[in-house]
DNA sequence: CACATTCACTTACATTATGAAAGTAAGTAT
DNA sequence: ATACTTACTTTCATAATGTAAGTGAATGTG
């Protein structure tokens, strides 16, 4: 049976068959904060995904409503991915990874200071996140626009 | 490289590296929905993981401090698979994969009060559930103490 | 304009994980 | 004593990932 294939109608079955697999939250999280957006981009990461999975990934979360997948204007040799609205929905479930991971691992590479204001502010971190990245930004590159307003 | 090998510090690449396969959330969901505890019981859900894969993810979801093990006092040949705290803070993480899922699956089977409740009291849905479950119960067992509450 | 480079992929192939079925050993019910 | 249940293990086919080497179109450079 492939992965994909739906095998029940729970809501977290839905949910892990749509981007439980090793990647697709790793692709959404370069977006939500590094603000990355091309192939090119996402390839460079950290956890070096390897060409043809992401090139497999990105091709099944535009087709699930996730990403959506648009010609640059500057240069016409890349796309740009960016969240749909259905892909904004992910950034609390992203936050709730950040939470599990800075807590559970010793050597976490997540700052104090954010940690704290998803744990004391979440639903404003949330929204102020979401509308950041609906304009293009990211939690990285507009971090005082999202904690410190 | 192994799926299992530590590919970056990133907290969210830590916790997907944890529990980010298609089926350990879907045991964790088990735990604290139904109620299961043993193999038997994994193995009888809906999605039909497989005998092979399930002993597999059993045994990493322990060594990684997940759930804990331990030989039934009722019936020997059983083994009781039950959440760390480790495995208790993955609920909140359970619960926005429920509301995302139930928001965007045109037919979820998930419950409209369910979802009211996570939406509208979300830490205290959390807190009940972890007690809930730390003690043995589970959401669907417990339901009205804690919803109605 | 010619040419090298960049970019988003595709293709090919080895390795790892999953899917399905059939065992096995120990504990329990009769 | 015997049959059954339970938690696994083993085996083998298929699917997903890991890695490297292309390919064709757009862009940068001289």
């Amino acid at each position: 049976m492939k992965r994909t294939d739906r095998k029940s109608d729970c809501a977290i079955n839905f949910a892990l068959e749509t981007f439980g697999d090793p990647w697709s939250l790793l692709i959404v999280r370069d977006i939500v904060y590094f603000g990355k957006n091309t192939y090119g981009e996402f390839l460079g990461s950290a956890e070096r995904i390897g060409t043809s999975v992401l090139a497999h990934r990105l091709a099944v979360l535009e087709k699930k409503g996730i990403l959506s997948k648009s010609l640059s204007k500057i240069d016409q040799r890349k796309e740009e991915y960016h969240l749909t609205a259905k892909g904004l929905d992910l950034i609390p479930l992203l936050l709730d990874l950040t939470e599990w991971g800075a807590a559970h691992d010793p050597r976490t590479g997540a700052s104090r200071k954010w940690i704290t204001a998803i744990r004391t502010d979440r639903n404003t971190v949330i929204k102020r996140t979401q509308d950041i990245v609906r304009k293009g930004g990211s939690v990285l590159g507009d971090f005082d626009r999202i904690v410190n307003k």
